[in-house]
RNA sequence: GGCCCCAUCGUCUAGUCAGGUCUAGGACAUCAGGUUUUCAUCCUGAGAACAGGGGUUCGAAUCCCCUUGGGGUCACCA
């Protein structure tokens, strides 16, 4: 199995999506999951893409037995260096009377097409160098006349191949263009070179995506061009938009490196890819890899539209951050850059244990805890007073708590909360009366931990600094 | 437009291959309650789907056909 991405972007979370059904899938029957690196495409080639791709995948721990970074029996891995390979391959192909040099230029298949188009004809090129001699072809090549090579599809009858998926797949070989196989740069197409490879690397299953579902034929004539055996080909759905068209950057995020900047975990985003297109039998949709290489099973993967919808992503996120041990998140939120500016591990460890259970992403850590690390902006005077409270009730709960908290020798979880129990039947008041100015006062938010616990984690000394601070602000 | 693929709650899906146990199950989201000092977590509950039409059959979400809808693809990009 394998997963062959372009470097030419960002690392994408399609490949992500199939490269965890290939790799589950060679693990469980023992085999290997290659990377390759298919950059046959000079003018989209992009330098710094390759080690993206390498990067994301390595964070999401889909790692590979071989690749362009490791090596391997089949090496070299990228295709930009396996050209004599293709060279091999379509010198057999122009001997077995497969393939023929096609010297038309841009501007004439420019030209058919548009003719095509005009006349409502199929799409494609119409074979007119298929009849150029054996000599005249090689004298005109010789004499460096750019030319591609093109494969010489059947003109009648139909390929047929079985997708694992979707059953068996007719296409009348008059459907099927004669596809370029070598272009005038002398490098392959994406379908040479992907047969020409598979084949040599000993790939038995391709799961890619659907979009290839139309090109299989091409792929499956050149199998047996070559009198290979077919791989099984598996199909899967595409990830998809909200208006279902083909998910896309415009409308999605799609690359790999956003959601890590955004703090989604790598088991998260892999249990959700998960769930694109597979579903566990037990009903517990909160997976990790290792639960997910004992279920899945390829042939349960679903052929529907899966509507890339990050809602249920968020609520994953959450659990998966709920189930990590505590020390491994602080860690986690510390070597992925979401702690605040140079603190330290001890420091996060003091607050974490309040807060997992109100992060989704770890991108919001430091936002919603910027209270502990630092003295937060003062509330406003508005921020202070409940509703159906006062300017009066709150500055005097204030100063209880104020007289309260200084009075305090060690903190107690349930001797303070006992102590604000009776300040609140003492007054009379109701509890947010006492605990929402107490709130802003401390935290500058309206939303917190259990205030309780805040006070433990700020201290006394500062909790009394901020709640005087608040009794200034409703003196005003 | 040609060709190919697909079609169950708003979303992800189970059930479809081996038709009855499906008054269609679960999860997310939504809404309503509960817990509660806020937010969140957690718990309970509710609403919410077999695209339509024909067949086949005692019986169809499940099989067949048509229609409709959606998508993909028609590059010297992958």
């Amino acid at each position: 199995m394998r997963v062959a991405p372009s470097p030419t972007g960002d690392p994408h979370v399609g490949t992500a999506y199939v490269a965890l059904f290939n790799r589950t899938h060679a693990r469980q029957g023992g085999g290997q999951f290659l990377l390759r690196i298919d950059d046959t495409d000079r003018s989209r080639y992009q330098a710094t893409s390759e080690d993206q791709i390498f990067h994301a995948l390595e964070w999401l721990g889909l790692n590979w037995d071989e690749g362009p970074d490791k090596g391997g029996p089949h090496a070299p891995y990228r295709q930009s260096e396996r050209l004599e390979h293709y060279q091999s391959l379509i010198e057999r192909l122009m001997a077995s009377g497969h393939s023929y040099r096609c010297f038309c230029t841009a501007d004439r298949i420019s030209k058919l097409r548009e003719d095509q188009k005009a006349n409502k004809q199929r799409l494609g090129y119409d074979g007119a160098c298929r009849e150029i001699s054996a000599e005249d072809s090689e004298r005109r090549a010789r004499d460096g006349e750019s030319h591609v090579i093109r494969l010489k599809v059947p003109n009648s009858g139909e390929t047929v191949f079985k997708d694992r998926l979707r059953g068996e797949i007719r296409v009348s070989n008059a459907e099927i263009d004669d596809q370029v196989l070598i272009k005038t740069d002398g490098f392959p197409t994406y379908h040479l070179a992907n047969v020409a490879d598979d084949i040599s690397f000993g790939i038995t299953h391709v799961i890619r995506a659907e979009e290839w579902l139309i090109s299989t034929p091409k792929h499956v004539l050149l199998y047996e061009a070559l009198d290979e055996p077919l791989p099984t080909f598996v199909h899967v759905s595409l990830l998809r938009n909200a208006d279902k068209s083909k998910i896309s950057k415009r409308k999605n995020p799609v690359s790999l490196n956003w959601f890590r900047q955004e703090g989604y975990l790598p088991e998260a985003l892999l249990n959700f890819l998960a769930l694109m297109g597979w579903a566990p039998e037990d009903d517990n949709e909160v997976f990790d890899m290792e639960t997910f290489e004992e279920q899945f099973r390829i042939e349960k993967l679903s052929t529907g539209a899966p509507i890339f919808d990050m809602t249920k992503l968020d609520w994953l996120n959450g659990m998966h951050i709920r189930k990590l041990p505590i020390d491994t998140l602080a860690d986690r939120i510390l070597s992925e850059g979401f702690g605040p500016e140079g603190e330290s591990k001890e420091r996060i460890l003091e607050i974490l244990p309040m807060m997992t259970e109100r992060l989704t992403r770890l991108g919001e850590f430091t936002d919603k805890t910027s209270w502990f690390f630092q003295t937060p902006e003062p509330p406003t005077k508005e921020d202070l007073i409940p509703k159906k409270s006062d300017a009066e009730t709150s500055l005097s709960a204030l100063k209880a708590a104020s007289e309260f908290f200084g009075s305090l020798a060690s903190f107690q979880h349930d001797a303070i909360a006992s102590g604000l129990d009776d300040l609140i039947s003492q007054h009379g008041w109701k509890k947010p009366f006492l605990f929402m100015p107490l709130r802003f006062a401390l935290t500058s938010r309206k939303d917190s931990p259990d205030l309780i616990e805040v006070i433990g984690a700020l201290g006394a000394q500062k909790s009394v600094e901020r709640i005087d601070r608040a009794c200034e602000i409703l003196r005003e």
